[in-house]
DNA sequence: CGTTAATCGGACCATGTGGTCACCTTAGGT
DNA sequence: ACCTAAGGTGACCACATGGTCCGATTAACG
């Protein structure tokens, strides 16, 4: 049974180390990916290692929280990109914004790739986003603007794909993503086309999705 | 400085487990990634751990020689597709055939992904696989089955960006990738689309290509 | 057979990790 | 100024991993 993680302290030095360790972790882990360890966090954040656990209960807990936080922040950009006038451009927005968290994060990409890696809560918001991302998808369908067989789902998997693809070019090319942002778009974008085989499923599998390969170690 | 892995031994027993020894960490590898541990393949091998260092100096070396098997294997597959009557359909079919191996092969991925998990050798087969993709790319351009804008670099990138989409669906949709193909190829069909932006580079930056974010730990 | 060199194997080592804890420091109310 | 509880910390623990090594085993040849 995990211990679980304390309220946001009161006394001030508790609140400057927490903000600095959260900074620190999530510039470690956007650089890193989520195998720093939490030394290493500590150490950029000028703190004990002790210091990491009495703020969050365990590292998995720490990442949580970071994750939470884009995750949120992204739900909040494809929100705002509902009220939009132009819907086909709206779900073009979504989408870049969404491969730029995966490009500058690598833990990012590493905890929406490997459940295992995800809290309950983390799916929650995954999940939510993944809502979103269906009604974005659904008003530039109607409006002509992507093929009818393509759905939110497709859209968010997408978000993944694009960045994996540029992902070899990241230090050579780091805008190159945008290339592939292109492409995809190019393949959802309505015209006469023989429709996709394999429908996907309605929602993203996250709620408990799978059995997971690392279970048996 | 790594000792060198020794050659293909005589003794008949050392024959056997060298043949146990790569098909248990072929499917090790495959299954739960770069990181199962050495301990973990002698076991499934049926061997001791000291065998496994017998044979593979380290474990990178025992990576990269499965690794290699299945470059040159996918390599073999793209030359002979080079004879095929039909260019565009000899592109799908190349696509089709690298996407199923990084779905089969969760090492394959990361290897390929991860630039500091590359031996020398192993950049070079790339490399070369990346060559025979061009002139794939090329013929089914020429044939119109392509529009003139996407490279054989282009097409190598998509093959993990594709298996990167399909990646959470694997265990609910296992076949799913085939979906994220259709809708990739439906990408880089010709047509009337404004030219992508963001040129790839003529190949893959393969030879000592990245200030690995790892190497200062 | 008997010899011998190649092979095997598992105890062993160095290293790195997440996480704990008992002790010291300090913020902040009085 | 003082008291106390919250907070900080780094030595420490348990555990895992890649890799080494040397005594025991065995294939293969005469």
């Amino acid at each position: 049974m995990t211990r679980t993680t304390p309220p946001v302290p009161s006394r001030s030095d508790a609140v400057r180390n927490r903000r600095l360790l959260l900074d620190a972790a999530s510039r470690a882990f956007a650089e890193h990916g989520v195998e720093v360890s939490i030394g290493e966090i500590a150490q950029w954040a000028g703190v004990g290692k002790g210091t990491v656990f009495r703020h969050f209960s365990s590292k998995a807990d720490l990442l949580a929280a970071i994750m939470l936080g884009m995750l949120d922040e992204l739900e909040g950009t494809a929100t705002a990109l509902l009220e939009a006038d132009d819907p086909g451009g709206a779900l073009r927005d979504f989408m870049a914004a969404g491969v730029e968290i995966f490009v500058r994060d690598r833990a990012f990409c590493e905890v929406v790739g490997r459940p295992s890696l995800q809290s309950e809560q983390v799916r929650e918001a995954i999940h939510r986003l993944g809502d979103v991302a269906e009604r974005l998808t659904s008003r530039a369908r109607d409006q002509g603007a992507v093929r009818p067989d393509v759905t939110g789902t497709d859209v968010v998997l997408l978000l993944s794909g694009i960045q994996h693809t540029a992902a070899p070019l990241l230090v050579t090319e780091p805008l190159a993503w945008r290339r592939y942002l292109e492409l995809a778009l190019d393949g959802i974008t309505a015209g006469d086309r023989r429709p996709l085989p394999y429908p996907p499923p309605r929602r993203l599998p996250l709620t408990s999705p799978d059995p997971d390969p690392d279970r048996d170690r």
